[in-house]
DNA sequence: CTGAAAGCGCTAACAG
DNA sequence: CTGTTAGCGCTTTCAG
């Protein structure tokens, strides 16, 4: 690692003060276009580089926003992460990834690192529910926080009309006639999980539902869908998933137990990823925007970099995307 | 924002110089228990965080890996970038994810600023192949970098045994009988694509195969085998994509066809995805280590962080994963 | 074992 | 328009 090449070197080539160089280089006003020039020339010829360590520090600004999520795995954080990148890009910002496993200890450590490293602001989907000191504590870090799976509370939020989406569900199956179902779902207290499944349960008659919390995978769905399978006589006509990813693992489950989608059960997903339409048969599901969600939360995380920002609170629609894993509800009982 | 705490502070308040704490907080040696135990409890009575810029600043070293890939939603990155991020945790470090979209410019724009960011080390899949111009302005930002999708050359890299998994599907096919085949994959000279067609085309009979060049996604992989199935009558009796991503866009269009997989015909991917198997039918495939790729070349990037350190190059085996997407070629000739 | 002092590379008043 | 002067918050010799 040879030695730095910092605007000292430059100021001393180009004979003109560092303060001049830093003026110059940040496009300041109030420079002689000629001296610009010149400056330009040098620092491009000595191949400088600005270090934005150093500048971070006086100016307090990093550049750099952090997204906590779950699990990049999971195709819809993948989106999301995908939004958030390019609207970070767009603004001049880099974006670190941090995977939390939906751990809470594992969540905090992310937020005290990226806190430690002066991000200008941080999006996260934050674990469970956050109990009242939590919530001091991520006040008292003092930096812009826009969480992705709430819809109130004191942080600035974006999500997706996770309720409407339940209800949209619910309506759906009923329509088609499936009066008993499962709701196999992620851990419970899990923002936008639990608003589906509360809008959901809700708009169903009483006692419709049997509501399964499991891992918020792939294996989780499977597992889930395997223990409903093995359960009593199979009642059950329809099994409403979390979301995609949960609904890829009940697929996979059903197909094991040699049963047909939607002959023998329904299946209906949330999310509406990419290979939702590949899957055989083709996934009936709730769309929301995953892209756009990314996008919206920098931006406002953005905005509330300025100073005197208001919180502001962001709701996307959703929309249901009629595919082939639902069918009318057969007589079973 | 309220002002922030410093070392200062805390000196004062626990009566000792900046340099007292500083050694205390970083766990120096050289501090008399006693007076350790002291800074510390003020320190966290004051509720400090290290400023990590500042520390950074000085040190030299920012705890900050770049990772820059195409695009984060081919799920075979995702892998990797959760490798990767689980590594980079391990050691203590933060991953800023970098979409580069192949795009050469795009990519070099990553480049220049993550060394601005003077992040110890950058893992790319780098779009093309390096002109020597790019080489040496690589080499001389002075950084580690390892490479994902070479097998050589002037800068570390860890990838899969790409040739092998291009021989190992030609033999697989061969095997099957197929002798008219087409190769549907990503763009032209893109390392690891590059490599598995070469390999791939050597292995077959002269004449064998057709390969197409698209666009490396779901889309490009449709697009490619609307264009194949459309052409003359249609000769070939298995498609070997250039990875799962690929061959996904490739299933959905011969479905679309109203073409059956694989009696109609085979279908062969390589990456070894999840969703590969609940895909109907279930994806054949070659297999490579995708999180263990961005497992070993974060940890091969730590290395190369030392002094001295030598460019290691590392190659992680494949393996084919029989599913129900191939079966012995038809003769429609 | 601890304090004093220097400085990482840069920006930001304040003069001139 | 440009130079001078202070730091940003931290680590790191070098003394003592």
């Amino acid at each position: 690692m040879q030695k730095e090449i910092t605007i000292k070197d430059i100021a001393r080539e180009a004979g003109v003060d560092v303060s001049t160089v830093s003026r110059s280089l940040s496009g300041a006003y109030g420079i002689k276009a000629d001296t610009r020039n010149r400056v330009l020339a040098v620092a491009q010829r000595l191949n400088y580089r600005v270090n934005r360590v150093a500048r971070g520090l006086v100016t307090g600004r990093s550049h750099t926003l952090g997204l906590i999520i779950s699990d990049i795995r999971n195709p819809f954080f993948t989106e999301v992460a995908r939004g958030a990148e390019d609207a970070a890009r767009a603004a001049g910002c880099d974006l670190v990834l941090c995977n939390s496993d939906q751990d809470a200890t594992r969540q905090m450590e992310y937020v005290a690192a990226l806190a430690g490293k002066r991000v200008d602001g941080i999006l996260m989907n934050s674990v469970a529910v956050l109990d009242k000191e939590q919530k001091e504590r991520l006040e008292a870090i003092g930096i812009p926080i826009v969480l992705l799976n709430r819809t109130r509370g004191p942080f600035s939020t974006v999500c997706a009309d996770n309720k409407a989406g339940g209800t949209l569900a619910a309506e759906y199956l009923l329509k088609l006639g499936h009066r008993k179902v499962a709701h196999l779902t992620g851990p419970a207290r899990h923002g936008n999980l639990t608003d589906r499944e509360k809008a959901f349960v809700k708009a169903m008659p009483p006692d419709s539902v049997t509501v399964l919390h499991g891992e918020n995978s792939f294996a989780g769905g499977r597992e889930m869908a395997q223990t409903v399978l093995a359960g009593q006589p199979r009642r059950i006509t329809a099994i409403f998933a979390g979301n995609d990813t949960i609904a890829f693992g009940v697929l996979r489950a059903i197909l094991d137990a040699n049963l047909k989608v939607p002959d023998d059960i329904s299946l209906l997903g949330f999310d509406n990823v990419e290979l939702g339409s590949i899957v055989q048969p083709p996934l009936t599901t709730i769309h929301q925007p995953s892209y756009e969600l990314g996008q919206r939360a920098v931006e406002t995380l953005l905005r509330l970099g300025k100073k005197d920002a208001p919180a502001e609170n962001h709701v996307l629609p959703v929309q249901l995307i009629e595919r082939q894993s639902c069918a009318p509800a057969t007589q079973k009982i």
